[in-house]
DNA sequence: GTGAAAGCGCTAACAG
DNA sequence: CTGTTAGCGCTTTCAC
């Protein structure tokens, strides 16, 4: 899923030699203060014909619709969304919230989000919690205060069900991290399954010592992955111990780089420390990599390391990261016609949908 | 101007047990159409005194701003912005404007405005442009539109001297990435230097075949930091050769990866391929590590690497990333406040602004 | 096919 | 201190 190219006039830029070619002609008057008023008496019709022409109603004769369409582009008129919004009572904007824009895989589910929003007429605002319940809970307002139209939530399960309680009619959808009981429409994947799969890949390596490195057990995709994890050890006749297990408070790199350093340094009955670590994303699975290379351990060596989402970062770590692939645009894609189709049509029974996901098998393990 | 919902999604949609449990307890009334009107009758007052506790106004006596706010608060009223923001004229909108939102040195400047903006009572709408020109342009229009107050803009100049010329007199400032000659504010740090810096580094551990791995030239930074290698290279006595330098058209790892695979194995005379690579962002750089890797080459004992941005990632790469470090952070910070100072006083003359870089030494150079 | 006029919900004069 | 009122710029009946 890389990006693109937008080359445009690449190449052929010169470094400077004339910066403004434009002779300063005269574009369409700037002009700040233009209402539609002054466009239908330019026009020398009334409002109601201006606006039926700006919004392509059929009911407009040709020769009227023209002499208005050339006095808007004579006058550089712009329409006032603004006055449009409150008329129609729509901002045409909808929110995102993300517990941290900076982590990759929020990134890319957020290009889905976009893609798809834009495709629609509408602009996505986009919002950096933090997971923190305050600051979830003041942009959620604005859906209230009409400043979007509706919103997809990727924090913490914890922090939406409070928001679910406080505001179920409110038009918002679910997306990666969602509880089906809450009765809001999400997407996301099989999270149980998943860590399952993860873990069934290191036993069929011959590792039985497989730690956890887990996020917050606020997020339920968390505590899914744990429980998946801990079913599929014990399915292959292995006792989990507590020690091979921790959890993090953010899935930064560092965070994953000590935890790893500290879950291979712990007093582990002689040579019982895991030969194998799960890490519940690709960020902390990177940073684990690192903190294990600072105690002198090598990957996948002395001890394998699988991670999660499959961001594009992960083939370009050394070595290759193993790990399960998360659709993370078709998620955002997804989660966007979700609310999109709620926008559309309020009392519908918008379904849950779970995406597949997949284990890609680099050499980290 | 689409507005058709499209199908739903696909894949496996849940049978979806229960979808709306619903409990359905008695908030404060969710009250989908709820005026100021109706809260000025259940108060006994008029809509102007409930307009002004709402905005804090002084001159309400205590006795009557309590019984405004019991009325708030029991009817579960918010205030309709779309009205409000019609009536002052300002939608409290920033808008930024990014060439691609996955890349962890926009993710970090992104946070930096909106923090910023969120502390004076802003939102930040992001816009992914991809570097297209006619996303670029679609997107300014929103303030042309009044769909927001201000813009920031991190794409390349090229885009941006087209909008200038076009609409210098719109309240926009240029961050990371602009001439200093088009008379927009702007926030950055000296390129010309900084890229002069990684390379003297280079040159003071002995190499003198150093390759240049840059990006678009549609960027001005990107002309800015080529012109710094040049001289350079030239001011050590070494006359730069063509075969060392590539420019690509994305920032993502696999380009970086693919460019120095493909810088090693191009025809040089007998052994004088690069000792070293100068990549002009840490994600290039980290492909680069990568594609040296993927041809044999050990970095940095066959060949050194210094990168550009100084992302959380690159201390956690093998080996760890010696680059230019750039003030992420304060960039967009910056960035806001010169927007947010442009905006409540259009006259002024707001500066540029260079903030300094540094050159973080690690191993791979 | 086109125009006149009534608001959308709010803020800000201006009176009292 | 509080209420009345006039719009902000647009869309949308309802007449003609």
């Amino acid at each position: 899923m890389s990006k693109s190219v937008s080359k445009a006039a690449r190449a052929t830029s010169l470094p400077s030699s004339k910066l403004r070619p434009q002779p300063e002609a005269q574009p369409p008057r700037p002009a700040e203060g233009l209402s539609i008023a002054q466009v239908a008496e330019q026009a020398g019709v009334s409002v109601a014909t201006v606006s039926r022409v700006l919004n392509g109603h059929e009911n407009v004769r040709p020769a009227t619709r023209d002499k208005v369409l050339a006095a808007v582009d004579a006058s550089g008129y712009r329409v006032n969304e603004l006055a449009r919004n409150l008329r129609t009572a729509e901002s045409r904007l909808l929110l995102t919230m993300v517990p941290d824009v900076g982590n990759p895989f929020y990134a890319e589910i957020v290009r889905g989000i976009d893609s798809v929003a834009r495709q629609h007429g509408y602009f996505m605002l986009l919002c950096d919690t933090g997971a923190d319940p305050g600051r979830e809970r003041s942009y959620f307002d604005l859906l209230r205060r009409r400043r979007a139209d509706g919103a997809i939530c990727l924090d913490p399960a914890t922090i939406q069900q409070a928001l679910g309680e406080a505001s179920s009619a409110l038009p918002w959808v679910a997306c990666c991290e969602f509880d089906p009981e809450m009765g809001v429409p999400y997407v996301g994947i099989d999270n149980y399954k998943a860590a399952g799969d993860a873990v069934r890949h290191l036993l069929s390596r011959g590792h039985r010592r497989i730690g956890l490195i887990n996020s917050d057990v606020d997020y339920l995709y968390a505590r899914q992955r744990q429980q998946g994890y801990l079913d599929a050890l014990t399915e292959a006749g292995i006792t989990p111990d507590e020690r091979w297990r921790m959890n993090l408070n953010s899935l930064d790199y560092e965070a994953g780089a000590s935890a790893a350093a500290l879950l291979m340094q712990q007093p582990h009955a002689s040579n019982a420390a895991p030969s194998a670590i799960f890490a519940v994303s690709d960020t902390l699975a990177i940073g684990v990599i690192h903190g294990l290379r600072s105690v002198g351990k090598r990957v996948p060596d002395d001890v394998a390391v699988v991670g999660f989402d499959d961001i594009s970062l992960a083939a370009q770590v050394d070595p290759p990261l193993t790990t399960i692939a998360q659709p993370m645009r078709e998620l955002g894609e997804t989660a966007a016609r979700l609310l999109l189709q709620r926008l559309a049509n309020p009392l519908a029974n918008v379904p849950g949908v779970l995406l597949p996901h997949r284990l890609v098998i680099r050499r980290s393990a």
